[in-house]
DNA sequence: TGCCAGGAATTGC
DNA sequence: GCAATTCATGGC
């Protein structure tokens, strides 16, 4: 099944794309403006950018069925307008970053599991070396589908040993990290799904009460894993140095520092967050 | 070379 | 309770 839709809101699907390819697991193809998606069922589906920005059209095919539609439409944000956010910002001191990136979605993951997967293994380590560690992981442990990674089911990462992701590199406590979420996921203490209908606080209280997940992978799960606007991780180190090149400072704000700033940024904060980060991933812009 | 990296748990006072 | 330390290794 293959359907064809147009947004009636400002959406820019090639800066959308930008940011999924600068995850080796995702596969993007920058030129063809398209990015293929392993959805439950099993299919692929691959999803097309045909417009612009200013009337942004895309092409869905591979669906399975109509409630297949619905996720990729959840998954790019195709239902809820961006068009008011960047007008929010229009007075303050995220203006320039905003006229920059305005109309960039929130993509949500494609796994939620392996969103915290991810997370765990990018914690505390530069993004190269922490994307050598998560293709190393997909490699023994995923499994690829014409091109396409898939994380192991969590039964299986379940089963894995702190020994065997010692020898990919993983540090002890990110190996009893992703063991430990693995198991808990498998063993039905941490339903990941009914996260959708959850508050930010119910959700963040039950994720940071694993051992391994804190603050910034809980703020990460809600902003890319369920879509939250409303999330700013003041530990990102990225972030951090962000607003030190964009405030002209001679330091890393402290987390008090950036926390004033929120009820100017509120509600809309991660989308602060996510045009933060990529002011500072492309230095191109 | 030494500090830093899109943190979190643990220890020390 | 809160600050300092530890974890592991690549990048620069």
């Amino acid at each position: 099944m293959t359907v064809e839709i147009g947004l009636p809101y400002p959406y820019d699907f090639d800066r959308a794309l930008a940011r999924l390819a600068g995850n080796p697991v995702h596969a993007v193809d920058l030129d063809e403006r398209l990015v293929r998606v392993p959805m439950d069922e099993g299919n692929l589906v691959s999803v097309q950018g045909t417009g612009t920005f200013g009337e942004p059209s895309f092409r869905i095919s591979g669906l399975l069925d109509e409630k297949q539609l619905a996720r990729v439409r959840w998954i790019f944000h195709f239902d809820e307008p961006l068009d008011g956010i960047a007008a929010h910002f229009a007075d303050t001191d995220l203006a320039p970053i905003f006229a920059e990136h305005a109309g960039t979605p929130l993509v949500r993951s494609f796994s939620l599991y392996g969103e915290l997967v991810k997370s765990i293994i990018h914690q505390q380590l530069n993004l190269s070396f922490a994307n050598v560690l998560l293709m190393r992981f997909m490699e023994l442990y995923g499994m690829q589908q014409d091109g396409v990674w898939r994380f192991p089911a969590p039964e299986q990462a379940a089963r894995l040993t702190v020994a065997e992701l010692r020898e990919l590199q993983f540090s002890t406590r990110k190996a009893e990290y992703v063991i430990g979420l693995s198991q808990a996921v498998a063993e039905g203490r941490l339903d990941l799904e009914s996260m959708r209908t959850k508050t930010d606080d119910e959700v963040t209280a039950e994720l940071t009460a694993l051992r391994g997940i804190g603050p910034w992978t809980a703020q990460g799960f809600l902003m890319f894993g369920l879509g939250r606007p409303n999330l700013f991780p003041t530990a990102d180190i990225g972030l951090q140095n962000a607003l030190k090149a964009l405030w002209d400072l001679d330091r890393k704000p402290t987390q008090a520092e950036i926390r004033e700033r929120f009820p100017d940024w509120s509600p809309y904060l991660s989308y602060a967050a996510l045009y933060l980060w990529r002011s500072i991933e492309t230095p191109a812009g």
